[in-house]
DNA sequence: TGTACATCAGTGAACGCGCGTTCACTGATGTAC
DNA sequence: TGTACATCAGTGAACGCGCGTTCACTGATGTAC
């Protein structure tokens, strides 16, 4: 009995070790992402910035796709946490403050909106990843609710975050992709149209017609 | 003197039918842009669908990038023409209609929207290129100025015109490129979103307020 | 306690393939004299 | 009118490169007896 429980504890540990190897290559493929622009990332650079070989990457993830797809959760598992502790810190929430933060976020973290695209460009995912992109995707969604729920939101609420992220996506990607541009002039378009939707919905909300939301 | 006309004319000519080979490679390009994914399309797949041999392409673009970036340009401008002609030939415009107009359009030229992402992802582009890209998207920002002005839009229409597209764009990316739904979903849910969207901007403008877009 | 064996992280080099692009060439048409 | 030459659309095959992935191998650590 003694000595299962030893042995247990050790490969629990052996376990967790693999893990920590794991997230290092994680970090090192975010790292990767967020230094140059999508189409210049390959998995040489990753395990050069990991400081491994190649072939290791294969030892922890089944092939790019599956390497990609985890980075991507990473980081959005991370944006959501970030966000729920703003939602909860933060006694009077305005839709404009919001946006604000969410864009501050996403410009931060530009992997968050390379990946994305990639993933519906490529087309032809494996069933398996799309759903833990769906799942993580849900995550989000709930957490808007949560969001506007803390507003004061009662109806329609997940049509309303839906509509929110659909749009405050299609801003940055809009004007946060755009090539040659200052980052700053960028940055300032952004937030100043991510602005402007917020109180497109602060607006609507303030009405109290939710039929607009059906 | 007779001579140098008929001369002329004939060079003329060549220039033309060199024009009409160029465009039958821009509309093989489209062809295929619209019936596989984004990373399935080729050069060869581009020449096949054409009915030549690969190289000769290359006999009239200068590379891939090139014949890409005038793939854009040509799908773009038939779309401004045609959205033009509806805001012509509509006397009562709502902006609900103008969304299905545009997201219905856009859904059947997919290609749009595969090249689009494609030019942001790839970063650096020549000057030449982004050049041309930003020429059309100016073109199309007028397009919009027109629609808004028509419905009655006195101030700060060009704001107006970004905030719109941006959101639609982003309705579209966020529920057109779905991986795991049927055509039929995508179309409604994208339709519905579109819907939501052109409302919060009538309700915006009916109010008179239009100190929401600085 | 020492020896044989298993396990597994890790590596450098090579494999293989897709794909943009170029090369050397053909064949038709037009032009100069 | 006939001949030599230029021009240019068009081609099939090959080049070259990037890059995902695999292979054969090493070395350290743990385990069985």
């Amino acid at each position: 009995m003694q000595l299962k429980q030893k042995k247990i504890a050790f490969s629990d540990l052996k376990e967790q070790e693999r893990e920590t190897r794991r997230n290092i290559i994680i970090a090192a493929a975010e790292e990767v992402f967020a230094t140059r622009p999508f189409s210049r990332v390959n998995m040489r650079d990753i395990a050069q910035e990991a400081g491994i070989s190649p072939a290791l990457i294969y030892r922890y993830f089944s092939d790019q796709q599956h390497l990609y797809v985890e980075t991507f959760l990473q980081s959005t598992q991370r944006f959501i946490e970030t966000f729920e502790a703003f939602i909860d810190r933060t006694s009077e929430i305005s839709i404009e403050d919001a946006a604000t933060q969410i864009i501050a976020y996403t410009m931060k973290h530009e992997q968050y909106y390379r990946l994305m695209p990639y993933f519906m460009l490529t087309g032809a995912l494996n069933s398996e990843l799309i759903e833990k992109l769906n799942a993580v995707e849900t995550a989000m969604m709930d957490m808007f609710d949560r969001l506007f729920r803390k507003i004061g939101v009662e109806e329609n609420t997940r049509v309303i975050s839906q509509t929110f992220y659909a749009a405050l996506s299609g801003i940055l990607i809009t004007f946060g992709l755009h090539p040659g541009r200052s980052e700053q002039e960028v940055r300032d378009q952004t937030n100043r149209f991510g602005r402007i939707i917020a109180r497109l919905f602060e607006q609507a909300l303030a009405q109290g017609k939710p039929g607009i939301f059906t």
